[in-house]
DNA sequence: CTGACACAGGGAATTATTCCTGTTTACTGG
DNA sequence: CCAGTAAACAGGAATAATTCCCTGTGTCAG
């Protein structure tokens, strides 16, 4: 049997070290290359086409949601698999929806991420333990309104914007117009119905978009 | 010479074992513990007392920092080594502060960490490349004294910024002029140092003048 | 008494935001 | 196949917000 063909994506070299140790721990899982940020990832999944991708959501430059899209739209067979600490089901509708394969989240059993590279490799579906409940529980999204009536394109830069970077720096980061991100910003606050930039933070936060880290004092 | 022995404390279970095969490719390293939590930390730190302490900031309970005060204050020559996501001051400072011998980001090369650790149980400090950068640049200061900076006034005011109100109503609710408080809010902004309103949310969060509504997880 | 500083706000220049318009591309139902 | 719809992108113009600079007041320490 040849062995699994692997791009990981993460902006964490230590991070991506240690997955691919873990998963060469498995003799039938080679990883071809690595990633570190949206953009150059593209490059080289167009470039190699592996059998699997594993990739984080939180990248320098485009979200992994954004480059599964495009990858998507591009080789409709490539199969990605999410692997996020973000345990929101925000993110996994997202991740579905942009085409993956897979969902992970960094918290599952580490056999989990060589099972669920394995089972998309097969062409089949996998969403880890945790993320299969959250479904059950949460039903229809608690998130309601809001965050599910923006776009792709928008949530994306909904992310950045609640990180603090400003319109300028955004524009610069995904190689559009000042003036579409400013613009996007504007509906982005008419659909999640809010005045403050402050609110918009506040929402992000319900919903586990931006860490709250410990605080201490 | 004998291994060091290593205690890991991650919250994410596939990278606490990436970082274990990391660590113990080099086979003076041993992992003797892991730890996913910040009590349990606490606790098996303090049965293994193991040469070094690998330990993330962000943890489900006590925050990696809060652990590591609590350790050095009844072991004061045990050695943490804080491995963070975060490339804040704020949080290097911390860690520093609360005892830790270490601060290696996630983002640093693999063979940092275990450089780090090496370092770390000769009974050196170790600082990443990337954040002893940012100290040369960006000093101290920003937003840790930045809130001291703030009147009674302006606080008053950034609280209810941070909140989610705009000037309007804040200007009603304080019986003062709008200007007075759109010039209000510029200088708070300048002295925190921020160019965005989420940046004044995220320097709010950090100091625990909002609360983030526990994410449900 | 005087300098320092928190507090309050006006005016003008500058930016940001909104609203509107338009192009392009991609997908969908008849 | 083709109209219809939706998303991404971006410019212009009007409007709102923000900044910078300045003028006061009151208070308190030296």
């Amino acid at each position: 049997m040849d062995p699994i063909s692997i791009i990981l994506i993460d902006d964490h070299a230590v991070v991506r070290e240690g997955y691919r140790r873990l998963l060469e721990g498995d003799s039938h899982l080679h990883v071809l290359a690595e990633g570190d940020n949206g953009n150059e990832g593209y490059r080289i999944i167009c470039e190699y086409q592996p059998d699997v991708v594993v990739m984080d959501i939180t990248l320098p430059g485009m979200s992994g949601i954004e480059v599964t899209r495009r990858v998507i739209s591009r080789f409709p067979d490539q199969k990605i698999l999410i692997f996020s600490m973000h345990e929101d089901m925000v993110f996994v509708n997202r991740a579905f929806q942009a085409g993956a394969k897979g969902y992970v989240t960094k918290s599952a059993a580490p056999e989990a991420l060589v099972d669920a590279v394995r089972q998309v490799a097969l062409g089949k579906l996998y969403l880890s333990e945790e993320m299969a409940q959250l479904i059950a529980t949460q039903t229809v999204s608690d998130s309601e309104k809001g965050i599910d009536l923006l776009s792709s394109r928008e949530f994306e830069i909904f992310r950045l914007l609640v990180q603090g970077h400003s319109i300028n720096e955004i524009s610069q980061a995904l190689h559009i117009s000042y003036k579409t991100v400013a613009n996007y910003q504007s509906t982005i606050r008419q659909k999640l119905g809010v005045t403050s930039a402050a609110q918009i933070v506040r929402i992000a936060l319900d919903h586990g978009i931006i860490s709250s880290i410990d605080k201490p004092l």
